[in-house]
Parts: structure tokens; C-alpha cells; sequence
DNA sequence: AATAGCCGTTGCAAAATATGCAACGTGAGG
DNA sequence: CCTCACGTTGCATATTTTGCAACGGCTATT
């Protein structure tokens, strides 16, 4: 490990809750201002952050930069594009793509619903684990002792009344998943939002990501929520065959 | 300035250019793989970087955060908001809003149209300085010597017709910009959309932000477009009310 | 199935950088 | 105009970073 790195990267971090200034940043990594002071410029020259006007730090444009090439080089988004396009122009409801990375559940892609309305899901920003339809299909691919320990050592915050709320019954429900071959978020997440998600299949079968369709339970119930199963599936199958996964059967 | 972290960025950008393995990236910065390895596993601790594989880093999930968080913290978006989204639903058409940063123009937030098409722009992305309205915008705001020193150091790469493509030009019309107190984009950025835009100011009157709305010309011709400026005007002011500008006159 | 090659990984002595310090400069407020 | 707070600088010292040689693991070829 690289301790000057280490501390510049814990400077990064610091960033992320506000402007600072270099007094409080020194204090931060308790080193003298001096080094900080070199950090910082250092960091300042690749743009990872800048100055707000003389007292204060804050993040810098290099972060956009790289958030954007990030997604880019997650291949899947290129692969499942068209499929999830055309779902989203069949349907006219939200499409989210989403990874399993580093432990969390990451929005990699998103197509907007046509109808006017207000979702939480940002790309870039992670899924609950525990309520998402995403996160469903993503954890229920693990091994199973995997498994079994992420959903351990995971929180299960109750965000409405049909959240899942212990570990016991988040892996009977992954275990559903399995079975049926994808998920529903039956308004877990969000009270007034139901989703079905399904996934994405690479070239040796692995699941690579996750696809899924959010609607407001005002435009449709949940039976016919579930009626469009089929084309979720659709989806999957498709944006699967574009990322080499070959069915056996 | 510090070396290490100076090489560890470096690693950072090169990774921005797609997945590298250990060998690659250890050229890149000219030392020893082992010196490699261990920026490498600093920064993958920090989630900067992650293991692709056995052979492979690439860019990792904190990116994601720390951009969102960057956007979140220019404080202009938020106080900008609630004007920007009421004449996209007035409109319907595409609303920008950018800010000057570090040398260039960034997108810092978007309204999209409620009309199928598709735009290059993105939130955190660059927006060419010499032939989008935003950048005009704000770029007339600088004090005169910086201007001129901004505009004789960019390159106009034409990609239009209508593309200005010389400093003296552009010079010419950054004061005709500020004459007139908005922008425009006649087709000079995309053949397809024009575009208008006009100043976000602070508390001490400074151009903080611009805030565009583009048009596919098939929807609006020109004229048409610029009866849209006092729509524009009236939401820029609103704006900039909400940053802590008041008027005098 | 075994071997070779390639690439990642490790521990440690030597090389090199990072660090803190004291003093200075600047800007803002009283 | 003075004082205080915070950013900035140059340099000797302290500490980390570095490269090296050897090792381990994985994949491909024989």
C-alpha cells in the first residue's frame, strides 16, 4: 500500500461530503498543512479537484470525465443497448441496467419512461440490495454460500411495507428467483412502484448484469405488471444472445 | 508535488482509455510492476480501480459517487432547478445548464425533451467552447484580456456550415453575445438543432452558469426559436435570482 | 499429463521522495 | 493601520517508496 496515495485518495473522499479547507483536509489525514498542501496541488494538476475561490477545495471536473469512460467501458451497456431501447419504446415505461460490482449494485444504463414521473434511479448511483428487482437477480446468481454470506452481512432498512426486512427471508425470495428465472419488486422499494427485473447472461452462462421495468401501480396493477413478464424476458434473452451467451438446452 | 500520487493518477487516465493489464500500466508511468502493483492496490482499496479478471484493471465504482457528488455540490443546479424544469415543461424542448470550470464549459445538469430525439450532450460532459451557446455565454463574461487570451488559445474545428471557425470571429461574436445579453447556436454545433442561451449570475452579478434550450430546426425554425428568448430571459433571471443576484438599474 | 512461458506477487535493502518546521505573504476584518 | 488566520515556501531530516530477484499460479502447447 501506498501511504501518500492512500491519504490523497482520503482527501478525494472528504471532498465528496463538501468544500474543505486545507486546514480541516490536513486535519483529515493528520499530516501538517504543508503536505496536504502538496497533495492537493498535485491532485489539482489531473483535475481531480480544484480550488473554490481561495479558501476552500472541492471535486474536480476529472471526476465526470472518468465516471463517463467508466460506464463506457462497462461492454454490456453497448451490448444490451438496442434491447433495451426497444423495450422501452414498446412499453413506454422506465428500463434500468444494472452490474455486480465490488459488492454493490450499480445503475449502469437508463431509459426514461415516456409518461411524466420522478424515480430515485440515477446512473452511476448504487440499488438497495435488498428491495431492487436488479439487486434480486444479480445476488440470486452467486454461489450459494456466497450467497449466503452477502445476504448476512447486509442491512434491510424497512422503506415501505412490503420491504423484506431479514436475511432468512431475502434468501427463501432469492431462492423464488431462481426458480422462476426473474424478480418482481413488489413496491419494496418505493410505495407507489412496482418492477420486474431479469438477466443478462454472458458467454459462459454467468449472469453479467440485470435488466428491469419500473411502473407506477397508478398505471398498472400487478397483475398486469406481470403480464409483461414475457417481454422482460424477451429482452434479456436478447441482450444476452449480444453478449455471447448461447443457450444450451 | 507528490510522485507517487502524480503516478497513480497517471494510471487513472490511462485506465480512462480502457481496460490495461499490470505490464501495460507499468510502462505507462516507466517503473517497476511491483511499484505498479502496489498504486495499483491503493487505489483499488479506495475503489478507484478494480480488478477485471486476473489479468485486467479498470476503472472502479467510485467514480460514479464522486461524480454524482461533484455535481451535487455545485450549488447552482440546485438553485437553479426548480426555473430550468419549468420551461422545459413549458417548452418541451431540451433545457442545459453549464458552468465554467478549469478551462471548459461541463454540462452540469439537463431537462430533456419531451420529444424523441437525441442530443451529444450528457451531464458531466465537456461542451465545445466555439459553437455552443452555453459556452458563449459564459466565456463572454471574462474580463476582456482573459477572453481574448481564451480565444486565441482554443482550436474551431469546423463541424457545420455554420461552424465559426477563427478567433476574430468568435471574438466578434462573444461581443455581440454580450450586447444583446444571450447567446446562439445557429446550427454550428449540430446541423439538425439550434440553440439559445443565456447568463445564470451570483450575488455579485458574475456569470455563475448558462442555461441553454436547443431545437431540432424541424420543430422550430429560427425565428420561431428566438421568440422563445424572452421564455429563456425570464428563466435565467428567475435563476439567478435564486443564486442571490439582485439587479440594480 | 507435464512442462514452459507469461504475468502477477512478495519481502527486503537501498534509493529516493515525502515530510514537518519555521518563517513568510496575503487578504480580510476590526 | 494593525492583527489574525490561513495559504505558501525552501530545506534538512525522516520516512516511505522503489526495484530486484525469486516465487506462485494459470494457461497453452507439446
Amino acid at each position: 500500500m501506498s501511504q501518500s496515495l492512500d491519504r490523497a485518495l482520503t482527501l478525494v473522499g472528504e471532498l465528496a461530503t463538501g468544500p474543505k479547507t486545507l486546514e480541516e483536509l490536513s486535519g483529515v489525514i493528520d499530516v501538517h498543512k504543508s503536505t496536504a498542501l502538496r497533495l492537493l496541488r498535485t491532485l489539482e494538476s489531473h483535475r481531480f479537484v480544484q480550488r473554490e475561490g481561495v479558501h476552500h477545495y472541492r471535486l474536480g471536473t476529472a471526476l465526470f470525465d472518468l465516471a463517463n469512460r467508466a460506464l463506457e467501458e462497462r461492454d454490456v451497456r453497448r451490448s444490451a443497448e438496442a434491447a433495451l431501447r426497444e423495450l422501452n419504446a414498446l412499453t413506454g415505461y422506465t428500463v434500468h441496467l444494472a452490474s455486480y460490482e465490488g459488492g454493490e449494485v450499480i445503475y449502469i444504463d437508463k431509459y426514461d419512461s415516456t409518461h411524466p414521473m420522478r424515480m430515485y434511479s440515477r446512473v452511476g448511483r448504487r440499488a438497495p440490495l435488498h428491495c431492487t428487482a436488479v439487486a434480486k437477480v444479480l445476488l440470486s446468481d452467486l454461489p450459494e454460500a456466497k450467497r449466503r454470506e452477502v445476504a448476512e452481512s447486509m442491512e434491510y432498512p424497512r422503506l415501505t411495507a412490503n420491504t423484506i426486512t431479514d436475511a432468512t427471508a431475502y434468501l427463501a425470495e432469492l431462492e423464488r428467483v431462481r426458480e422462476r428465472g426473474y424478480a418482481m419488486d413488489n413496491s419494496e422499494h418505493e410505495d407507489f412502484i412496482h418492477c420486474i427485473g431479469a438477466p443478462i447472461r454472458g458467454s459462459r452462462g454467468e449472469v453479467v448484469a440485470a435488466v428491469s421495468m419500473s411502473v407506477p401501480k397508478v398505471m398498472l396493477d400487478f397483475e398486469g405488471l406481470l403480464a409483461l413478464v414475457p417481454n422482460l424476458l424477451a429482452t434479456a434473452r436478447a441482450a444476452s444472445t449480444e453478449c455471447g451467451y448461447s443457450p444450451r438446452d
